[in-house]
DNA sequence: TTGTAAGCGTTATCAG
DNA sequence: CTGATAACGCTTACAA
């Protein structure tokens, strides 16, 4: 079922048909309602291959993600999904699961397929690279993992959308020392550029709020099973753990549990993001919320912008929101 | 950067280029080996839409779920997307949201894009139709859900995929009953086929296992908010309350606490899916485990399969697990 | 083993 | 307002 055909059976050119799709304006009324009956009625659908090929532009964009099983990759996902269906794109996924290997894959695929865009989430790659790679299609990376970016460095300074981890691990750090937390202690996810910024955050946060401390830290580079930092944290008494994330905080208070240590009786446990079960966990997690959905409608954004006004709009920081419950309430 | 700048750059002809590329067994080693180098140092990449447009495939396959958001779909989009690298496919992704009009623009997306293969998770369309316009590619259906599948109705005999849910709630039903709890509600989701199956499968499991009972419905049609939900039965005190999925429950639990009800103490709790969170959860989630991921990975098999032997194999029906856990323990 | 040429299904240009 | 015609970038007979 070619565009032939339908111009066949209306009895027009093939360019009439391509424009009567198209609601070019110079077409007659007549003619476009007879194509589009047609064509509706024959089940003609034009195809994407040859259109691109001819107007070398695909409407498509590449999204790359670590891995969409996480809530918070999830709704972006969701988030950037659906600003690309509203703009007219289409979405092609694929996940790099935080391997540069399989980043570079998932890149390669977003080249022959010529998206128009291409959107990378916890890229593990350097920016500037993969920008000439990529190039000349716009990309925008979102919460970058590149080792450079550890602690104090920076993203580039167009097209990058992150969190305010800084202000958020701020927020918690004061939030807990105000709750007479004086012990801190920070429980390291798998290694990766924003663990330790969110690291280097909370110790310093913690040498503000309390002169003369010290972050005391867990897990790490030997880094094992959540019931091994459970292990750790449940002998070592700290005062209140800040987990890397919120699923870690929520294996981590699970894992307490079992070892008879009250969350937040004995010891208080935060969390980062907000995915949506911290709020139903017992004790609802404390935690820092993130605007995933909106960085993926934002990443959506930006391409456009940066297709339509050939540059790309400068990097931005989301603000983030501390969300105090009972993980972290005071003690009794 | 086109074929042409490569044959150009190593001084052959563009086709010897293109059969260098594809390893085609012609070509001499010494050929294969300058254009591979060539095309490596000028970074060029094949256009995947005039490949496309002579092969008459695509190499990509659509999936289209309900919400990437929920756990179990992410775990599905996961398994699949996986598989399909695997295979060298790429995956071109909607979500459906369960409503019909976006269903169908998903998939005019992949028809437009002329998918290899389509696979529909949890879809709301009539099958048959659906196999019919997107022919001759084949169509997979994961957990469908369209309005006839309700109840005891059944898949098309090939290319469906689904949890076998009635064992699943089967076996639930006979551990709360073994449990000792009589009074067994069931908690609606959102209007659905499967939920009115697991509905109905729970029924008549109660029926058999405790002759005389009846089923007590929470929700359904009249459904409000889950914490309206958690007054029902917060109220009604049945023994046991069966949510029609993880997440409900887990909501469910919250706000049961948040009225005082302990869970399992004076109600117990299930869910269905085995999210990871269910694990995680204060108590612990009694429910079902699918084999999401799994899933995925089998939508891809049939879909290959399809292609190569151009026979769609048969519908299937994955096994399901209890997954026993403290939110059903024996009342102490 | 390599080159030539046709054609995949569209759209854009240029006449009419 | 509509119709020819020439690309778009690639693969694949067919020839050499």
């Amino acid at each position: 079922m070619t565009i032939e055909d339908v111009a066949r059976a209306v009895g027009v050119s093939p360019s009439t048909v391509s424009r009567a799709l198209q609601d070019a304006p110079v077409i007659s009324a007549a003619t476009r309602r007879r194509v589009a009956r047609v064509a509706a009625r024959l089940g003609y659908v034009p195809n994407q291959a040859a259109r691109s090929l001819v107007t070398r532009t695909t409407r498509t964009f590449g999204l790359m993600i670590p891995d969409v099983t996480d809530p918070v990759h999830g709704q972006v996902v969701t988030g950037f999904e659906q600003a690309a269906a509203e703009a007219g794109y289409t979405v092609i996924m694929a996940n790099g699961f935080a391997d540069p290997q399989r980043e570079r894959r998932a890149i390669a695929l977003f080249l022959a397929h010529r998206a128009d865009g291409v959107a990378l989430m916890g890229s593990v790659l350097p920016q500037a690279r993969v920008r000439a790679t990529v190039r000349p299609a716009p990309v925008v990376f979102i919460n970058g993992e590149h080792v450079a970016l550890a602690g104090y460095a920076s993203d580039l300074a167009t097209g990058c959308i992150r969190s305010d981890d800084l202000s958020g691990i701020d927020a918690l750090v004061r939030h807990l020392v105000e709750g007479g937390r004086r012990r801190i202690g920070y429980a390291h996810g798998r290694p990766s550029a924003s663990d330790l910024t969110r690291r280097d955050a909370a110790a310093r946060a913690l040498r503000r709020a309390v002169p003369g401390s010290r972050l005391i830290e867990y897990g790490g580079e030997g880094w094992r099973s959540e019931s091994a930092l459970a292990g750790l944290i449940a002998r070592d008494r700290p005062d209140a753990v800040l987990c890397y994330d919120d699923k870690l905080a929520l294996r981590t208070i699970a894992a307490l549990r079992t070892l008879g240590v009250r969350v937040p009786g004995d010891i208080a446990v935060a969390g980062f993001d907000d995915i949506p079960f911290a709020a139903l966990s017992n004790p609802a997690l404390t935690t820092v919320a993130q605007r995933s959905e909106e960085m993926g409608r934002l990443a959506v954004g930006m391409l456009r912008s940066a297709l339509e006004r050939a540059q790309m709009p400068r990097s931005i920081t989301l603000p983030v929101q501390l969300v105090v419950r009972e993980s972290t309430a005071r003690r009794r």
